[in-house]
DNA sequence: TAAATTAGATTACAACAGTAAACAAGGAGG
DNA sequence: CCTCCTTGTTTACTGTTGTAATCTAATTTA
């Protein structure tokens, strides 16, 4: 079972667009990305193609976007990779990298601990 | 500054025993790999061309490798495009998810803070 | 020394990714 | 009613990646 979720990077920002809110027209999609407007149409279609998000036709010429990956799911699949990747699949590797690299300080992690006491 | 470590993945598991150690000759290094050979020697000469390591003629028809892009960089290069990509570079974003997935536990952090008290 | 092995270089090729122009058809406005 | 605009579709092109066969030159071996 591969279930690895394929989004590139230049098609994310729309995905992120839509995790936000379902149910948008293209050009409310647009709106809120930069980029060239052909571009973007392309890697709208290729979202579709990929089955990552669906469109339906509501009124004659009025398409709606949504996702159907749903933001979780890519994360969680984003980083079963990363860490099988980069860490050979091991938690404790990363976590200790991200400490010792210091991209995660002591106060960060004590934080978090604090925050999930709930 | 774009510094962002260009290693593919078909190409890491060669940097894996690079860094692993220094200065092997390619059989050394592809005796540890699995994979067709022609493709190993494919990725190899690629990685040279790419700066990501170096060869050193030893004696004459004897060539040794050597990584030139250290471990740690290309894990922090990583760490840095996954944290922007997947959570906008937000440390804290990524950790609670790790935490809510449950890839990581309450006792895994507990069990690194306890290492990290050192 | 001739044959076989070895290892780096060259060539190949399909799929994917980033980018974007051109096209086509329906709807809106004059 | 006809023209323009809008929005989805088609076509396109380049670079990257994964994969691998073939070529070539040197070295080892029989």
């Amino acid at each position: 079972m591969n279930n690895k979720i394929n989004i590139t990077t230049s098609e994310l920002p729309i995905m992120k667009v839509l995790w936000e809110k379902d149910n948008q027209t293209s050009p409310e999609i647009f709106a809120n990305i930069e980029g060239n407007i052909s571009t973007l149409k392309t890697l709208l279609k290729r979202l579709v193609d990929k089955g990552v998000i669906k469109v339906d036709e509501i009124n004659s010429r009025t398409y709606c976007y949504s996702a159907i990956v749903i933001k979780n799911d890519y994360i969680k699949s984003e980083q079963k990779g990363f860490l099988n990747r980069v860490f050979d699949g091991s938690k404790e590797k990363m976590l200790l990298s991200f400490v010792s690299e210091e991209n995660i300080t002591k106060d960060d992690l004590q934080q978090l601990m604090d925050m999930i006491k709930d």
